[in-house]
DNA sequence: TTGTACGCGTTATCAA
DNA sequence: TTGATAACGCGTACAA
């Protein structure tokens, strides 16, 4: 019942009264051999339930057919979905996916790379919190490993697929001057292993400043304000006169919002919310968000070719950041006009907006 | 510069001017070595940049020291958050995870099978259309490898960390009894490839017998129906007198909310929806969403969990199912009297709930 | 058309 | 304490 040995192409020939090369010849369609001995490997293949060990392939033909990939962590959408695209793009290749997740600690990613490589794989595909400064990286390239970077904005000697960070924060910046905000604040989660979090708030602070506003605050969030609404609205209250909050993703600005209900605010009456990354379910929500639309998937498949052309030997070509949107939505508004209509406690917005996006997609 | 070729053990020896052997037990500290051969060895290994090769190692031990998953797709964050489960588990034991995603396709399940056995993967964790029916899962085992499903009911012969499906749904048919609700429906998508789903059609069709209530409607949906409002509005438009919507998973039911908004019925007034999963965004809606509560994430633990102790020789055993929790929300209610108040399109609820639940957490 | 033998990188055995 | 060698499963050059 349990036939616990593993059937070499060995057993095979054997079984098939032939010499290995023949058995492999036959079963690879990698030269000749009469129809006879064809047959007879083939049934004896079969039998025996053969199927060939890539691992002893990877040893002789020098590739493992398998590609690494390094995550913060699986548990965030924005880079499960890439991987998913990631695992989409490879489908069909013949590449298999190694995957690793750091959960955003720089220590653990240097040591993911490092088995990653031991593994053999033939290609990195990674979002670390420091990529420029990896050694492990570093050591895996010199060894002449192939390296797609995703989401990180471009850095010096390697191929990236990413959104423009700066450019996406400067322009939610003017759509708030539009609006006639000037207090606002960007509010960020691991700013400091985040290098995207950081462009994010450069260019927000760059767009401000452009269009004469005061500086806006950073607030960075540890992970027990993130998740409490409780917590981040004794934060905010401790920031009197915001009328605009950029948050660094969108969990964070839907977080906000409930905090805002908690503190007797009103989204965006009393308070205009922007998020990042526009998850799906933004745009189902009973006050539909504003946010700025990127598309993971779409970087994870972009990461995963530019490495597929690389492994071609490709020099490879650093592309042009893909396409954001910023998406219109409920929770952005102009400041109340501060004078009347100073009433407290309205737990629920004036809801016009409810509809008022719909139209856009389905 | 370009160092390309791959420095093995036998360069350290060489380097040291020692035999294989001998650096082999130095930088394994697996055997005895004295002090100046083993400086030497070190020093060269430093000097050369080597790194064992997991490849070598592998097809010499027989163990891969990497374990085989395969779910249904990374886009869904619960099979996301599952992953990263087993991740943390893993972490830490020296196991790698070889991921591969089907899209929900028994042919590509079975493929990915083959491919993660091909790899001599150490043990199996997955999650698929049909583990009962896989011929390559048959044969994996066959070979002795270990497998530890996740989601699954329990199917005989394996071992599955999940949640009682049946049960659960049968707790919201309880629900929508109590409330007094008599016409319902069971909303799923991908039913014909999800045990799960339909597990969670019995016990919730189960659960309206044992109250008395008419048999809950089947409605199906393909992909297209489920990512769009408008078609969604008019399937569920064709199920008049509906009171209470038992959805598949939560994002489904956001989506009903959304279909109900495009309808001008009122959630929970005209229609009450109850999602599964418990995902955490569902809870800091403005209307929270009432739904059975899992979690992934530890459902991914115990999977790991149970794999290892099979990989460790044990013979393992079933768990019971890990618990779920009925999580109130907002879009519960008793169904409309029927008789008064029936004017028409008004486009949002009357709100009283949004903070009905914010106590329970924060 | 076929089969032998080598090498891929490692560890374990065994004799020195 | 050391080092040569077999073995792991495979592809392939080369000889038959």
């Amino acid at each position: 019942m349990d036939n616990r040995q593993k059937v070499t192409i060995k057993d095979v020939a054997r079984e098939a009264g032939c010499g290995i090369a023949t058995a492999s010849r036959v079963l690879n369609k990698s030269g000749p051999a009469s129809p006879e001995v064809r047959a007879r490997v083939e049934t004896a293949a079969q039998d025996l339930g053969f199927s060939f060990s890539a691992l002893g392939r990877a040893l002789q033909g020098g590739r493992s057919m398998t590609i690494g990939c390094l995550v913060p962590s699986l548990a965030n959408p924005v880079f499960a979905e890439a991987v998913q695209g990631v695992q989409e793009t490879l489908a069909g290749t013949g590449y298999q996916l190694l995957i690793a997740s750091s959960n955003y600690d720089g220590e653990a990613d240097n040591e993911a790379i490092a088995t990653l490589a031991a593994k053999e794989v033939d290609g990195l595909i990674v979002t670390m919190v420091a990529p420029e400064r990896s050694a492990a990286l570093k050591q895996a390239r010199q060894r002449g490993l192939p390296v797609s970077l995703m989401f990180h904005d471009p850095i010096d000697g390697f191929l990236t697929a990413h959104v423009d960070n700066f450019e996406a924060a400067r322009e939610v910046a003017r759509r708030f001057a539009d609006l006639g905000h000037r207090q606002t604040a960007f509010l960020a989660l691991r700013f400091s292993t985040s290098d995207r979090s950081r462009n994010r708030y450069a260019g927000f602070h760059a767009g401000c400043r452009a269009r004469g506003m005061p500086d806006p605050a950073l607030i960075e969030l540890g992970e027990a304000e993130a998740n409490t609404p409780e917590l981040l609205a004794a934060i905010l209250a401790a920031h009197q006169g915001l009328t605009a909050i950029f948050a660094s993703n969108d969990f964070l600005a839907i977080a906000v919002q409930k905090a805002a209900r908690l503190m007797g605010k009103s989204v965006p009456r009393d308070l205009s919310v922007v998020g990042f990354d526009g998850i799906e379910i933004g745009r189902l929500l009973d006050v539909p968000l504003a946010t700025i639309e990127t598309a993971p998937d779409a970087m994870g498949r972009q990461a995963a070719q530019t490495l597929l052309d690389m492994m071609q030997g490709n020099p490879g070509v650093q592309r042009p950041p893909l396409p954001f949107d910023f998406r219109a939505g409920a929770t952005l508004a102009p400041p109340r006009t501060k004078s009347r209509d100073d009433d407290q406690v309205r737990p629920r917005p004036p809801s016009v907006h409810s509809l008022k996006t719909d139209l856009k997609q389905g």
